[in-house]
DNA sequence: ACAAAAGTGTTGAACGTACACCCATGC
DNA sequence: GCATGGGTGTACGTTCAACACTTTTGT
């Protein structure tokens, strides 16, 4: 059934730069083409979008069906349209990026038999397209965005601890910071409710288990309040 | 000559959220349409992609077209493709925003016979599409950005007046400043030049004019030096 | 008892904020 | 000489950065 028009048209896809991050640092979710051009490489999660569905219903579904996630942090990360992006014909991808946790979601490594899997972002193997310059994009933003919006804690499990939190700051900023200073900041925001829980099964002292108060949040920025870390 | 697909696509447009500033405020360029849908209805510059130009390429092309303009900062905004953007079929735009210097580029009011016309951004007509979303994006965009990058410098002449700049961050970030801190912090950032040149033709005491260092910027960036306002 | 990580305060330096007057120029 | 905006410094409070030891728990 086909579909004409009366100028040539880009093909239209979206991609997703699915962030997790564990104990050994920040991980990307690939998946390996099974199809020409590039097959056996890795590449972003994504496809066409189809023409009954939004952009972000596309990665929604993409990323539903390459790799089983759902319910995580999806945000619109940058359009990629250069001529030659694909060996094929024109295609124009608009990128998303995600957080996911993977101590709820995924347990850990690779997801299932799909071609899925998590590498460290320092530690990327070669990639489809211009996916390579994709990923140094969502980095940057991650990166940036990190510090004055809340959305490093959709990397974490709803309930956490300050040292995880500090792991993921210093992990995503790369540089290491104060104990002391990032507690005390930390708590000052105002946006974590402290639990009368404690972490379990640990070799240690059990540290206090924090959640992140999303209501909360929402009425201090009302006030003119600036999250900043 | 008509190009036929497997599967529908969705046309592909680039449009422009251009802003500029004058004394009497924050301006944005839009055009009056000139065919349906939304004729004569005000909308953002813009157009559709072809197949054989990038994006940026084509927003470029729809602001000479259909403003004359040339050598602006432009950037990527965000892309929208939403299903009932445009009445007619799908079509997902991407945006890009300008920041010109109206001094030098346009003396003011409307540019010519093209239909083309600047708004004052607290003061705009009903528009077409989604374009009153899409402008909200681009301000939402210049409030935030203008804080942490030198980007307010584009929407000013090469050579500007301390009063000038200070306006400017007033009027982008609706609120007063303070002008002997205002001051002390933008000299202190070392990416002014003081030139020995002063304004003319003004009936009171002529203020010095500066000048945005790039080059001294870009070495102070490599450092790890933060622009912020 | 030891290993491992949790938790906790203080001090000095830097920075942000509030605030008012004299100066130079054109008319 | 007056109206208009240009240009300047200080004092106070807040925030940031550096820094080390005790506590709790499991093995």
């Amino acid at each position: 059934m086909p579909y004409t028009y009366e100028y040539a048209r880009a093909a239209l896809t979206v991609d997703c730069v699915v962030f997790g991050l564990d104990d050994t640092g920040l991980k990307l979710l690939l998946i390996k083409r099974a199809i020409e051009p590039f097959q056996g490489c890795w590449a972003l999660p994504g496809g066409f979008v189809r023409i009954g569905e939004s952009l972000v219903e596309a990665a929604k579904r993409e990323l539903r069906e390459e790799t089983g996630l759902e319910g995580f942090f999806l945000e619109q990360l940058y359009t990629f349209g250069d001529l030659n992006r694909d060996p094929r014909e024109r295609v124009v991808t608009v990128v998303y990026y995600a957080l996911v946790n993977l101590r709820d979601h995924l347990p850990h490594g690779a997801s299932d038999a799909s071609g899925a899997a998590w590498f460290d972002v320092q530690d990327l193997p070669k990639l489809a397209f211009d996916h390579d310059k994709i990923i140094d994009t969502g980095l940057a933003r991650l990166k940036g965005k990190v510090r004055y919006q809340p959305i490093g804690f959709e990397l974490l499990p709803a309930k956490f601890t300050l040292s995880e939190l500090q792991r993921l700051y210093e992990t995503i900023l790369e540089r290491p910071l104060d104990k002391r200073n990032f507690r005390k900041k930390v708590v000052q925001l105002g946006v974590l409710d402290e639990t009368d829980e404690v972490q379990e099964d640990v070799a240690h002292r059990a540290a206090r288990l924090y959640r992140f108060n999303r209501k909360r949040y929402a009425q201090l920025v009302k006030r003119g309040f600036n999250f900043e870390i």
